[in-house]
RNA sequence: GCCGUGGUAGCUCAGCCCGGUUAGAGCGCCGGACUGUGGAUCCGGAGGUCCCGGGUUCAAAUCCCGGCCACGGCCCCA
């Protein structure tokens, strides 16, 4: 028979075993946020399209699901959530004590060519941390980021810069912040040149500017951060004392987590991320088994302001949770499964036994443990060998002989023993083991 | 948006180049051998608009064109 509707393109079903991988990584990311104060928020789906398109331009568009509702509204199924959470602030947020924790398990939505670990629904978990300008916010959402996945025992690597010290250097040289936007996100897009040619063209001092970008671009380590700090102090210090500030933010920031930390650190002075409403510092998690980046972060100072707030500092990140997952698995990581590792199939053998069965089904379930009834109705030959192919632990007989003693037969699937015992003594019997 | 490879049974695929009986295999599923005892074995069964539409032809799974979808890469991003 073939189906005539289909899944959407993009669109995925997920099914066992990756369906409760994805609930286990999610549930333990909602444990760790948990653990570091935050409370869950749970933003809408749609959003007015205005929201995004405010802090990313009408460009955008062409990538989000986008369209008007009945009443005519422009709308957008959201393609990411902090938008949302800026958003929740204003609305709902502004009158709480500093600082505000939150953190959000959400599905969000691009409409971008599929490919491998990109899907047009895909799943997002982060957290934001609003009204605290300290490095400390910073270091501690980077902490969290960094315990999650330890927690996951996926080795990552975590990489660390401050767009504050481009934007510094280019609002010394007089730049305009929508050229600022432009030129790091040229940087980020590897496309140094052209980054390096128009900020040369606009720079009050265009030779310099150029040498100190380009020199800071190679600034790059995972083990000697002194003589990093210690290069790029010497680029900055005679010309740039804004940047030199951001500089300063690094190296605490660094000084702090260092030491504390499952990640590997790697300090890029050079780094930018694309996305315009970064202020400070920035990271990106990357794993080694999986060349696109599986999580980012940063500081986002002017967010709030854009939609009209007040100035409010934020930082937070999101977590890519299907990039994750399929680093895991590349990794050939265990994740395992939760509750108990025994399961019980009841089999009644004769229908006056059924009543009995479902007895037993819930007084299994009272203690915590998996069991079904057999329902197919076949011979007890074929039952074995589907409770072994789908790896039941213990099978439960009830046939004519056991209902007459008021007994059960209780077969451990392993050890290929059995024995028959009393219908109250059958917990027992289970959970020996 | 662009490029590459593919689409045949629930799954993995063969057949296609070189058009020609009722389109095959393995695995899986259901059953029988075996009506109260296992992953084995043997036997049987169900399951197909050969992705869709058009064209060429006496004849198309097979050749041609268009579309859709999947996978991978670019771009972009998480």
């Amino acid at each position: 028979m073939r189906l005539v509707i289909r899944k959407i393109r993009g669109m995925r079903d997920i099914l066992p075993p990756n369906s409760t991988a994805l609930t286990r990584i999610t549930r333990i990311f909602r444990e760790t946020a948990s653990m570091y104060g935050y409370r869950e928020v749970i933003p809408p789906t749609i959003e007015s399209f205005e929201l995004f398109a405010l802090k990313s331009g009408e460009e955008i568009k062409k990538s989000m699901y986008v369209f008007k509702d009945k009443a005519g509204r422009e709308v957008a199924l959201r393609p990411e959530v902090t938008a949302s959470i800026a958003r929740m602030f204003l609305e709902e947020l502004m009158a709480k004590p500093r600082p505000i924790k939150v953190f959000y398990i959400a599905n969000c939505f691009r409409y971008e060519e599929p490919q491998k670990g990109r899907y047009r629904e895909f799943f997002q978990a982060g957290v934001e941390l609003i009204g605290s300008d300290s490095i400390l916010s910073d270091a501690e959402t980077i902490l969290l980021l960094d315990e999650y996945y330890e927690r996951l025992n996926l080795p990552i690597e975590v990489i660390i810069g401050n767009v504050g010290i481009y934007r510094s250097i280019l609002g010394e040289e007089r730049i305009g912040e929508e050229k600022q936007d432009r030129i790091i996100w040229l940087i980020d897009k590897g496309f140094l040149e052209e980054a390096l040619r128009e900020a040369s063209g606009k720079a009050s001092n265009p030779v310099r500017v150029k040498r100190v970008l380009e020199e800071l671009s190679t600034i790059r380590t995972s083990s000697n951060y002194d003589e990093a700090f210690r290069e790029g102090e010497k680029l900055l210090k005679d010309n740039y004392p804004a940047a030199l500030k951001s500089l300063e933010n690094l190296r605490k920031l660094l000084e702090m987590v260092e030491g504390a930390t499952w990640s590997k650190i790697v300090l890029n002075l050079g780094f930018a991320r694309g996305l315009a409403y970064y202020t400070g510092i920035i990271y990106e998690v990357k794993s080694p088994n999986i060349n696109v980046s599986i999580a980012g972060g940063g500081r986002y100072d002017g967010l709030i302001e854009l939609y009209g707030g007040p100035k409010t500092p934020a930082t937070g990140f999101a977590i890519g949770l299907d990039r994750t997952l399929l680093s895991l698995m590349e990794a050939g990581i265990e994740i395992s499964g939760e509750g108990s590792n025994i399961r019980v199939l009841i089999v009644p053998l004769v229908d006056e036994a059924i009543k009995l069965a479902m007895g037993i089904l819930r007084k299994i379930h009272s203690v915590g443990v998996e069991a079904s009834i057999e329902l197919m109705g076949r011979s007890l030959r074929r039952t074995l060998s589907y409770a072994s192919s789908m790896k039941y632990t213990h099978v439960i007989l009830i046939g004519r002989r056991e209902m007459e003693e008021g007994k059960v037969t209780i077969r451990d699937m392993a050890r290929k023993t059995q024995k028959t015992v009393d219908t109250e003594k059958l917990i027992d019997e289970i959970s020996d083991d």
